[in-house]
DNA sequence: AGGAATAATAAACGCTGTATATTTATTATA
DNA sequence: TATAATAAATATACAGCGTTTATTATTCCT
């Protein structure tokens, strides 16, 4: 093969085949695994070629961090769409159902944007922040929505600290256009869901428990009753 | 320096040393970039003299995991130590609290065993398996404590399923000595933990939740609610 | 005392990300 | 249309990695 080949022999969309080929090596080895040379190799191409695509492996992680974010972004609001018409509570519940499912679904996507950080890669914030606060998005719409129906008591929730409240109207000050409290359920609902997760996917639960998906079912239901989300 | 220095020239203890120089570097780099190679230039070894102690760089990182779990294992009991005169509810906050302290006192340790599992590593999980749920037995034991002076309904915990009950029972009749909800509390409680400890030092909360440890202090006195553990 | 075992090194292998120089094809410009 | 510039690829090289093998010197055991 000479050095530039024809356009006719080059392969199409290249970067996004990069890209695909990482996802394939990741999904196999994990994202900490990942090689350029292994990826060229797939492609049958040299490792430098992929120089012309991404300036540095760095490069190429944050792309796939900002896919992993999207895919499961797009997952979360497919779940909410599909049930539209259905109450609030079940909407949530099956936000939480979905977001298990995307990361039993890419186990090494998920570890990839919520584990470990990788070795030596430093992470554009400008660029993976807006990514993954889109991830968050369907859930917050979802709490807010119930909040607006219905804001009832919440006795089953220590008291909002100064400092908290603080960090939550800074944050409304910045554009988020929730409630506080909506905000703060946001965030600890999904620390609950993504402590199950992460635990289950890195085969952290005690070997007894053979079915984390039964913990989860039943701790989501939980959630409902315990941030009083259930309409009672 | 002779290929076999005597016995006066060789580091004292040198599996020890290796352990403390790889901490070292685990520390400063992560778990996944730990190199047998530097490790060895810290103790001004070559890198396969190392292999007369571990055979493989897997073993070392199973001595480092058991090290990691041994080390929170004992910070739980030292913390449950020191409030053994407090009453259960005030132990499990420390717990919680002793936790979360340890982790940000060794983010990488944290990472290395609840973490990302380390590309191509695998766990010998009859080594990895006591000393991790070593690191849950101080949790275990406070709560059923609280399970042996009141056993009040928990009105704010969804049923549990028969397939969950299936499982906590085999776990009793695998040898622990603990009420069924007494493991299931324990579980899901550490799951909240481990979720809000993991995003923290994983650096995953979003921006304005600037300091974190609110959240942490507000969740574990909710818990104490809404898993009817605060005595009312 | 002699042989076996052990603790270390040197050298080698096959792998990694990245840089550099070169080649060829395509595009832009005059 | 011809030339210069740009782009896409390769070959080569460097410095790093874990691991293996052979060798050497020291210690231990009989």
């Amino acid at each position: 093969m000479s050095p530039r080949p024809r356009r006719s022999a080059q392969i199409p969309h290249l970067q996004a085949a990069i890209q695909e080929t990482a996802w394939a090596q990741i999904a196999e080895f994990g994202a900490a695994a990942l090689s350029l040379r292994a990826v060229a190799r797939a492609l049958h191409i040299t490792a430098p070629a992929i120089y012309n695509y991404f300036p540095s492996r760095d490069d190429l992680v944050t792309a796939l961090i900002v896919d992993a974010f999207s895919s499961l972004a797009d997952s979360q609001q497919a779940a909410l769409s599909r049930l539209s018409a259905a109450s609030p509570q079940e909407q949530l519940v099956a936000l939480g159902m979905d977001y298990r499912q995307w990361a039993l679904r890419y186990p090494q996507r998920y570890q990839l944007i919520f584990g470990t950080p990788i070795p030596h890669y430093h992470a554009p914030e400008d660029v993976t922040n807006p990514a993954a606060s889109r991830a968050l998005l369907s859930l917050m719409q979802v709490i807010q929505r119930l909040y607006t129906i219905q804001n009832p008591p919440r006795p089953h929730l220590a008291p909002m600290t100064p400092a908290l409240e603080a960090m939550l109207t800074a944050w409304q000050s910045a554009g988020l256009p929730l409630e506080r409290e909506v905000i703060y359920l946001a965030v600890v609902i999904w620390s609950r869901v993504h402590g199950l997760v992460q635990l289950e996917i890195g085969r952290q639960f005690p070997p007894h428990i053979t079915d984390p998906g039964e913990v989860f079912q039943r701790e989501i239901r939980s959630m409902l009753i315990q941030y009083s989300l259930n309409g009672e």
